[in-house]
Parts: C-alpha cells; structure tokens; sequence
RNA sequence: GGUGGGGUGGCCGAGUGGUGAGGCAGCGGCCUGCAAAGCCGUUAACGCGGGUUCGAUUCCCGUCCCCACCUCCA
C-alpha cells in the first residue's frame, strides 16, 4: 500500500507520489516571530514532523523547508511600541527592542519550543530578510508578465493584480467576485480590492534598517511573496508537498500558489493543512486570552506527555484542549512505557518495517495517527499478557514493535527534562530507600499501618511506589 | 453572501452499508496484607426528520446547531 495524503487543492485524498523516486520535497510554514510560540504553532510542527518520520521510515529521503517569517508588520509595530513613550513592560516584551532584535529572540524560543517536543529541524530553514534577491527576481518576473504593477498612488507598493490570473482561487475553490471585501481593505493604488502587495514601499517613520533598495524604491516584502520565493529556491519551481495550518489556506497560501503559477511554475504537487488547536471548541487565540502556551504545557506534563496529547488527534482535526488533556495523555503514555520498560525490546530499526501492517495502514491512510495509535495499544496489552502468561519472547517482540511505534510518531524522540544529576537527587534517593527499608522492616513484622503511614507519607511528598516481584520501585511524579 | 470541515458513549477520538476502533474515566473479578501496576470481564454513542435498501451511524434529501477561512494568524 502506497501512501495518501489529503490535498486541498483536488479536496480529496490522493496517492503520493513524489516527483523524484524516493525523494521527497517538502516546505511547511513556519512562524512569523513577533511573540512567543503558542501551542497551534507546535500543534502544527508536530503533524508535520509526524509526517517527515513517516515518510523517513518509508524509506525516503525527505528534503524539508521550514521558513522564518523575521520582518513584517506586527514585527515592526511591537518594536515600535517598546520605544513608544506610553510603553508598558511585559515578560514577552521586556525592554526596548530594535524589530530584528525581537524577531531573532523570539526565532530562538520557537526552536526551543520545537526542540523541546522533539519536533526534528527542517534541513533548511530560511529567514525572510535573507532572500530579498530572490524576492526582487521573482516579482520582476511577475511585472514583465502583466500580473503585478506598481502601485498608481506613489507608495512604492508593488501589487500582484488578481484579475489578470483566471485561476485565483482554485485553491480554496473561492470566486474571486463572491469574496466578501474586507472591510478595512485599504484600497490606496490597487486596480482591485483583493490585489494584494509583493512589495511594500518605505514609509515615513518606519526604520531605515526595514528598508532594502528595490527597482520600485525602498521598502520591504509582502508576506506571502518569501514563501514563493524560498520555496522555489531550495526545491526548484516543481515540489511535493506544501504545508500549514488551515488558517493559512487563504489568503497566504491561495496567494502564494498564485504568485508562483502566475511565474510560470508548478509549485506544489500536495497541499496540507492541519487542523486548528481549541480551548474546549473555540479556537485559542491571543485576542481572546484564552490560550495555554507550550511553555505552560511543558511546566504541567511531562514533554512527552506534551507530544502524545499534540499528536494523538487527526492532524485535519480540530485539536480539544482542556484541562486535563494533559493528565489523560500521561496515563496513556505512562501505560504504554511501563510495557516497553519491562518486555526489553531488541534494539529496534528504524522503519515501517518494524510495526505491525495494521499500523502501517493507519499512517499510510492519510497519517491516521488515532488508528496507529490505537494498533500501539492494543499491541501493549498483547504485551502485557504475553508478560502476565511470562512468554518472554512474545512479549519482547512486540515490546519492540511498540518502541518502534512510539519512535516513529515521535514520542520517545522527545527529550527528557534533565532532571538528574543535581546534588539533591543523591539526597532524595538516600532519604527515600531509608523509608523504604524502614516500611520493609514494618511490612515484615506485619505492622501495616506503619506500613502504611509510610507509604502515604512518601505520596503526600509525590514519591509513588510499587511493589513488584524485583522489590519496591519507587518514581517521582511529575507535574499535577 | 461565498468556501471548506464538523455534530459518535461521562470525556477525548477513529471508522464503517450488516458481527459497532483505541484512550481516559467508571464498575465487577483475578493478583496484593491493603494498595499500585497488569490482566480478564463489563456499562455506554452515532444532532433531528424523511428517503433509498433485506438492512444506515455510514448513501440521498431536508432541517437545526457548531467550527474555520474570506482581515494578521499554525
């Protein structure tokens, strides 16, 4: 069974079928960094992580492209506004910020949000203000083709002109005469309301380093225009897969497979949207405060547990958080490692070939995680019979089958937070092996509410033991 | 107004024209001094109204509701 993906564009599923045998070229959107990462920015790198692994499990080498969005509007207005007079410090915004100082801070903390899900770093991953060049080239092509134009006010703006392409809107499958106008669309030098700028002119009050000479004056790019061109850069004018979350769809992406047909290239073969993550259904969004970022996912659950709950739904599907998401995902993790931990799997290969067929199904059709996911768990409980009925063999066989799954979704790729190695952990672990014996000494001389007591005790400090045949373990319990 | 996607058991979440995934939670049992973990069993769903069909949650029509996008957004 060959893989098939959901394509936007034909709206249906569709075999892949890469353009080059065995290779695979992929772009996917990235974040335009003027605040911290929220978690539908790593919802979104987590799908198409998920999507990478599989495809490097299958066998193919997989050229990935994730761009950084480092100059645009919002960049500039939160650095403007940390030099305003009114301006009030905020732990996001902490001082006053020149606006590439504030998208490369905020670079950082999107890769360490990505690093800290174990989301793998696309081979290449160009910022927008390093490929003015090839902005320039493509937008002169555009202009020598008839579908853009200088803006007719003087602004320095440079439009692409939505009516002279046929096919705006196959995309999304939308008429360009049934949109609804914006209703704050600034109309300024444009020959259409939806014409939307390549280009934007320098404007007074704006930072000169925002600025880069063009043959259409000073100014700086259009959003949708760096994709376009980096896209095209490091795949060619021909590749596999575009990728984004769904807000994306229109306009940046309607938009951008707009601009590079209208160049004459084929662009993507596959368009791929994830679905929205929601605070208990409604979308999370800053506006309306109702988000929970990474970092306060990260601080509750373990960053495997964060993994699990980000990838366990379909990724077209919308996302349900809500409290205690996070604790359900341990459970289920938790269950699943126990299995691994005690069926000693065999060091495992890294490809499709170490899971079961119904797994591979599941990923091949359409990246069904939930159904992969739900092959995981019933392999663990085959596992743990296997172990319960002590067919050592059986159960280490699927043990590293179960590994190989969680491998392959990414999960046990995730790093551990180093919580080892600190002066107290030595201090902790004496203490705890003290009461330990000490509850021993209790249950042999069958004093168990000593016993008890004990064990209570060392809950109510969040150590959690268990009695097994190899003796007493013991673990710290993260988070609530 | 346009476009796309939804409404599944207490919650999350797949899927299918006929024997109704999986997880979490719950209940009963085994195990345990009692627990925990694990195993076994089990409770419970397909928005509403029609239609097609031997049979629909799955197809068709209608209807209600929800979400996303059409404005910066993963």
């Amino acid at each position: 069974m060959t893989l098939r993906l959901y394509d936007t564009r034909t709206a249906q599923v569709r075999d892949f079928q890469p353009l080059e045998p065995g290779k695979v070229s992929l772009y996917y959107c990235g974040a335009t960094v003027q605040g911290n990462p929220h978690v539908g920015h790593v919802r979104s790198a987590v799908a198409f992580d998920i999507l990478i692994r599989w495809l490097e499990a299958s066998g193919y080498d997989v050229l990935s492209v994730r761009n950084v969005t480092d100059i645009d509007d919002k960049i500039l207005e939160k650095s403007s506004a940390s030099f305003a007079e009114d301006f009030q410090p905020s732990p996001d915004y902490p001082a006053q910020e020149p606006w590439f100082a504030l998208a490369y801070r905020f670079e950082q903390a999107f890769h360490q949000a990505y690093d800290a899900l174990g989301v793998l770093r696309p081979r290449y991953e160009p910022r927008a203000t390093g490929h003015i060049t090839e902005m320039h080239a493509l937008i002169q092509r555009l202009v020598d083709s008839g579908h853009a134009y200088p803006a007719t006010d003087g602004s320095g703006d440079v439009y692409f002109d939505v009516r002279s392409w046929a096919a705006y809107g196959e995309l999304t499958r939308q008429n360009l005469e049934q949109m609804q106008d914006a209703p704050d669309a600034d109309p300024r030098g444009k020959r259409d309301p939806r014409d939307f700028a390549l280009w934007k002119g320098h404007k007074s009050g704006e930072p000169e380093t925002a600025a880069w000479d063009s043959p259409w004056g000073p100014g700086r790019p259009g959003w949708h225009l760096e994709c376009s061109a980096m896209a095209t850069k490091y795949l060619g004018e021909d590749f596999d897969i575009h990728g984004g979350g769904l807000d994306l769809r229109f306009p940046h992406h309607e938009n951008e497979l707009a601009q590079s047909a209208a160049a004459g290239h084929g662009f993507a073969q596959f368009w791929l949207h994830n679905g929205m993550v929601t605070f208990e259904g409604e979308k999370m969004s800053k506006s309306l405060g109702n988000t929970i970022s990474p970092e306060e996912m990260l601080a509750e659950a373990r960053p495997k547990a964060v993994r699990y709950f980000l990838g366990q739904a379909h990724y077209r599907s919308q996302l349900v958080y809500k409290p205690g998401s996070l604790q359900e995902a341990e459970a289920a993790l938790e269950r699943i490692e126990q299995f691994i931990a005690r069926a000693h799997p065999d060091s495992t290969v890294d490809s499709r070939q170490g899971v079961p067929p119904a797994f591979q199904q599941a990923m091949d059709d359409d990246l069904n995680v939930p159904a992969a996911l739900a092959v995981l768990h019933e392999t663990v409980r085959a596992g743990n019979t296997a172990l319960d009925n002590e067919d050592d063999d059986a159960a280490q066989a699927l043990g590293s089958q179960a590994a190989e799954m969680l491998r392959i979704l990414g999960i046990s790729e995730v790093p551990e937070p180093q919580t080892a190695g600190g002066p107290g952990d030595a201090a902790l672990g004496q203490l705890v092996e003290k009461m330990l014996s000490s509850r021993a000494e209790a249950k042999a001389a069958k004093d168990f509410a000593r016993a008890d007591a004990i064990r209570d005790q060392l809950a109510s400090a969040g150590v959690h033991i268990e009695d097994t045949p190899q003796g007493t373990q013991w673990s710290v319990k993260s988070g609530g």
